[in-house]
DNA sequence: GGCGATTTGTACGTATGTATT
DNA sequence: CAATACATACGTACAAATCGC
């Protein structure tokens, strides 16, 4: 599975994003994501790169992040 | 000048930001920041880091950053 | 309360790409 | 076209918070 091309006109960052938030959005992940360095060896990316892409979803109000604990789906913002 | 203290409790680049931010406060800086890596080197840090305390700057609205141009003191915003 | 395992957070140094001058 | 300057991406190391035993 080609996930993340790199020579796409989306950054690697902004690929992940989309497609962790695509996860979400099908119920793939209800809760607790895995952990940042598992999503980063799963789509191949460097660490670092990965983060990018959660602050990403952070800033989109996706996901909650607490350090030592793990990254969460965030609950539906009220409209 | 030990700018910057690995040992302090506020992280590298938060010292880095509050710094940068208080010689645009002082009129060190007016309009045109120095380049990123010029700063970097100038506070011994890696690019990386200095780029997360531009980030900071960038978030308080202190500064506005366009690729290839160069960083500049933000307007003050209106109260 | 201690200890180890897990997980996020910060920091480094480097390489390459893209935009502006 | 060359120099300058910001942007992304990689890989690594260590620190800090949390959890289970």
């Amino acid at each position: 599975m080609a996930l993340i091309d790199p020579l796409a006109v989306e950054f690697t960052y902004i690929q992940i994003a989309n497609h962790i938030e695509a996860r979400i959005d099908v119920g793939e992940f209800k809760h607790k994501l895995p952990a940042e360095r598992a999503l980063a060896a799963e789509y191949g990316v460097a660490y670092q790169t990965l983060r990018r892409a959660m602050q990403v979803l952070r800033d989109r109000g996706r996901i909650i992040t607490r350090q030592g604990r793990g990254t969460f789906v965030a609950p539906p913002a009220r409209t």
